[in-house]
DNA sequence: GTCAAGGTCGGACACCATGTCCGAGTGAAC
DNA sequence: GTTCACTCGGACATGGTGTCCGACCTTGAC
């Protein structure tokens, strides 16, 4: 660390910038309107201003590259579920956050959703990314059930991943499909149906 | 390697009976567990009998086969939202038929999922089919909302998205991923979400 | 039995993308 | 000036799609 002043490039920083200089890249052709499938590793290492096989110093593959832009949705905010109040307005605000967060970031959420589709590796990325969540919303779940708050009958697991599957695809879709104006009213009526759904199952409002 | 496929005099009949074939032998390779993706023309034809380029002169490219993969999902007996009651009970039932319908089908489901992902006809075609479940889902709501049983402060579009985007996702992920043990606790929580969480917000139950 | 026509075969082609490989060049360090 | 790490750019192998066409049946008409 300390020895190398003399050299202006840490080869190991270079590299990095290299890599997020490519990511940056292919965010930049998506913006243009191509489709992710679309878009070739030319098109990617000339936007970057490399040689296409230069690209493949870096990335061993064009999944590579995706599984890269998946690590680049993962926000620290959202690891722990302490602190997590179950009343509507916490819950709405949540999510309100939630597709701010995505449609800062919905090119590379679109490219990922089509790879995903297609590349089992991709798919299991993916997959992973939204585990997360499930587990969390279980977890949450189960304590208000132990607290008594919530049904014993509503069935965690299931309801988790109605829940977290059917909200993933609600705020992509919308995210990437639409503009901002209705984001306010689906981060109303996505709290809703978890808080009165699940939450507050039968319980008057 | 001749032809396997009779006949009969009537070419359209004929063709339609290489069509019906030629999906047939899709999805009979995709029980194999080849993705769509991995699935060349060349395999499919070969599984028909036929030459890879008479495949061509029945399709003009995968897209096409895969949309007429897509209109192999439609049901009649869905079209119609009348009669439909609103009840814990028929919400569940109709969640059971679905899931069943799409486990019957899920080969052909998760190709079609994989193509509407990154080819932009057969995801338009996808759209259009959830599209329909949207607007009759939207049509209830506001019945509903008339009649004084669902609160009105629901926006009735948002609310049919949220239950339709994400009902359609819970359902294809866990058919396309899952065997069928938990097809019932499946439906029965996408009905009380759905219940209480849309139709009944907030009302004890 | 002959013959024309529709349909199929099978392979060649053009095209394009991925991923590998390598010789030649370039620039900074020493 | 030499070395070394990196990059360039193009050739290759591979494999997919979609087009095209001449050579073949098989069928049905006569």
């Amino acid at each position: 660390m300390s020895s190398n002043v003399r050299r202006p490039y840490d080869p190991a920083v270079r590299r990095a910038a290299v890599v997020a200089a490519v990511m940056a890249a292919t965010e930049r052709l998506l913006a243009g309107g191509v489709s992710f499938t679309e878009l070739g590793i030319k098109q990617i290492a000339a936007e970057v201003g490399l040689a296409r096989s230069t690209f493949y110093l870096y990335f061993s593959s064009k999944t590579e590259l995706v599984l890269r832009l998946v690590e680049a949705l993962h926000s620290p905010n959202w690891e722990s579920s302490e602190g997590t109040p179950v009343d509507l307005e916490a819950i709405t605000e949540a999510y309100r956050t939630g597709i701010a967060f995505f449609r800062e970031r919905k090119l590379v959420l679109a490219a990922v959703l089509e790879a995903a589709a297609y590349d089992p590796e991709v798919g299991a990325a993916w997959e992973g990314y939204r585990r997360k969540f499930v587990q969390r919303e279980v977890g949450l779940l189960r304590a208000e059930q132990a607290a008594g708050r919530t049904p014993a009958e509503v069935d965690a697991q299931a309801a988790a991943e109605v829940i977290i599957w059917g909200g993933f695809q609600v705020i992509t879709h919308h995210v990437t499909t639409r503009g901002p104006e209705r984001d306010d009213i689906i981060a109303q009526e996505l709290a809703a149906n978890q808080y009165y759904g699940v939450y507050r199952r039968g319980v008057r409002g």
